[in-house]
DNA sequence: TGGTTGCATACGTAAATGGACATATATCCC
DNA sequence: GGGATATATGTCCATTTACGTATGCAACCA
């Protein structure tokens, strides 16, 4: 079977719901370091290794991650590009939180049971 | 049945998973504006009108859209602060595409590198 | 008061998918 | 060659979940 060094979006089409899956976010968190083989990713992720391995084939043919073989481990590292894509639709929304357009505050003053319950 | 003005993470814990769905984001998309009714979210989207109120609800639940009704409009708006979680992740990995930390450029242009070892 | 509008929810169903487990494949070492 | 190591894949299964349809419910209005 061969390895493609570079694909985008085969099976998993958009970039949220790559990352909406907690473990991939956790291979990612482990690889933010540099490039990790596959049994270094298991130990830092505590997950399986076919786990592991099926996971980064997702990211690998989305475009995430990138893989680079050295006899016979393999290496793995962040793809930074398609990342970029998910922090741009979140750009358009920086001001929400930027900008106190939050509205909360406005219902919550003068709501009909206004709730002081803030965060903990 | 109560309708909650603010609550954190009941069915769907994290960012990213509700940010999976393209209805969400569309209904996020059709929010950038300021606040809607239903319907005005059910002619913009093109989703059916239980569907919209169904992923306004999870929107809801979770805290990234807020609800104010006005007889019987409801109407929704975007809250900014739990958006910003999933923002301030992605800032952990903006070096990857600004700083163009991108190892594929490198290994398509030279092939494989003596590795850099830093762990066991 | 009864009808209409605006919205929420219940229910059934089909599709997607992550994990465990077993196994296949490739590389290294003796 | 043969065994050990490193990784990939295939299969089965359980869970999640989004959608359509039908219905419930509250607010508005003539």
């Amino acid at each position: 079977m061969d390895i493609y060094p570079f694909r985008h979006t085969l099976s998993v089409p958009d970039v949220f719901q790559l990352l909406a899956e907690p473990s991939r976010r956790r291979l990612l968190d482990a690889l933010r370091d540099g490039e990790r083989s596959v049994n270094d990713l298991v130990d830092r992720t505590h997950m399986s290794q076919p786990s592991v391995s099926k996971q980064l084939r997702i990211l690998r043919v989305s475009g995430v991650v990138s893989l680079r073989s050295e006899g016979r481990h393999h290496l793995y590292s962040i793809r930074g590009r398609s990342l970029r894509e998910a922090s741009d639709w979140l750009s358009y929304y920086e001001r929400f939180w930027r900008e106190g357009l939050d509205r909360m505050d406005e219902v919550l003053q003068r709501g009909p049971r206004p709730r002081t319950r803030r965060k903990p």
